[in-house]
DNA sequence: TGATCTTTTGTACGATAGTACAAATAACAT
DNA sequence: ATGTTATTTGTACTATCGTACAAAAGATCA
């Protein structure tokens, strides 16, 4: 006879694991840790849902292998475009190389797993912004000594600026990363049309212009709050 | 007897709906909507359960009240700012101001509610990154008027930038504005101890500064992508 | 004071959550 | 084929969810 279902295609499914761990991932990302039940998650991934027990024990084992799953490829992505970006010998250009390592992982994945980082780093920007605990541990302990090499390779780049406002502008950087995965239907909006938020490479293009120029912009002396501002009493 | 408690002070909270609401406020700015209970907001109010049930309905109808109580003032007091920062002579000092009545009342809060507007922001922030879809409606149909208006302002400060960069870059505003709101934390720690991410002041300056530089970058001619970049593959 | 309205409390109900676990099935080495 | 292991299924348990509702308590005013 010609070929039994042998070795791979026997299961309807090929890789139930790896459906469940996409399936989770996409529905984590859109709609938040604790509004998805693991009954959804196995629903979207085709499984049941004590296949879903048994292949990660718990939902929080869940996402911890999801973030195993990116994290390590993103960040060597990372670290061989911030190499890659230092050797560039024009400053300016140097500058853009160095913000373009940190950003363009974080949009097109480190590594060949399906639908790429952007599902992967929205997931990051919702659990942050849920204060989620087992995703708050592992980035710090993951994505710190990125964002430590990241920062300074642009003080290198800037040195006249002080580390701290390098810092916050950085701090800046994430959060308008973040806030493009998460909402992007809102620059389509606002610009009548006329931009789509969806479009990878535009936000790309348009975060990099963007962190570049605010790298650059002068140091905030906090010395010498002498020029008069627009009164704006801070309540705080 | 010296006082029986006759008219006001009766009850011991003197108004359990506003205690009600100031716990629910922080709990879901916290930690999201769905991990928040009716119980754990009931509890950190002091509030029986079937009280919530009583004043709000719903819990949606609960978001929904806090959404109402903050909007108004919120934008009024962008309004009136924004006003002011268009009658700003200079042009340099009026993007400042522009983006400094964008920034303030989200720090500061757009009313006397207790707290102020910065835990409002956050719950913005979260609910946003949550898709929360009660807050969704709200927010385009109430935030968009003021988003618009402060396009506009800006637009008319940067003629030569087009409108889509502009959308954009205020676009990144709000992310790295909710992302500070969000993880204060991570910029105290990734400038070792030397910035203070939770100082509300520090945290309107850099980020003024930061974009006002990001707006005043150069337009992004997607016409001519001449120029050779760094290559980065692009797999989107 | 007593009647009426507002607010708070206590309890309960149905739905759904995460997860455990035994039985069933598929995959595979011998 | 058979015994063994890996995986999937089905079911069930307990906890907690949002919310409803009646009774208690408090406030207000004639």
């Amino acid at each position: 006879m010609v070929r039994k279902p042998t070795s791979k295609e026997a299961a309807r499914k090929p890789n139930m694991r790896e459906a469940i761990l996409a399936a989770a991932e996409e529905l984590f990302a859109t709609n938040g840790f604790n509004a998805v039940s693991v009954r959804d998650i196995a629903q979207a991934a085709g499984a049941n849902p004590g296949s879903v027990t048994y292949h990660f024990k718990t939902k929080d084992g869940l996402l911890l292998e999801i973030y195993r799953r990116h994290c390590g490829p993103m960040n060597l992505r990372r670290s061989e475009l911030l190499a890659a970006a230092k050797r560039v010998r024009d400053l300016k250009d140097r500058l853009e190389a160095i913000v373009r390592a940190y950003v363009v992982p974080a949009f097109t994945s480190g590594s060949d797993l399906a639908g790429g980082g952007a599902r992967f780093t929205r997931l990051r920007a919702v659990m942050s912004a849920e204060g989620n605990e087992v995703a708050r541990k592992i980035i710090a302990q993951t994505f710190d000594d990125t964002s430590h090499a990241f920062i300074d390779a642009v003080h290198e780049s800037l040195p006249h600026i002080p580390r701290t406002d390098i810092v916050w502008r950085s701090h800046f950087l994430l959060g308008a990363l973040y806030y493009s995965l998460v909402t992007p239907e809102r620059v389509s909006r606002l610009s009548r049309g006329e931009a789509d938020g969806s479009d990878a490479a535009a936000a790309i293009e348009q975060l990099v212009q963007a962190t570049v120029a605010a790298f650059q912009a002068p140091a905030l002396d906090q010395a010498a709050p002498a020029r008069r501002r627009p009164v704006v009493g801070s309540k705080t």
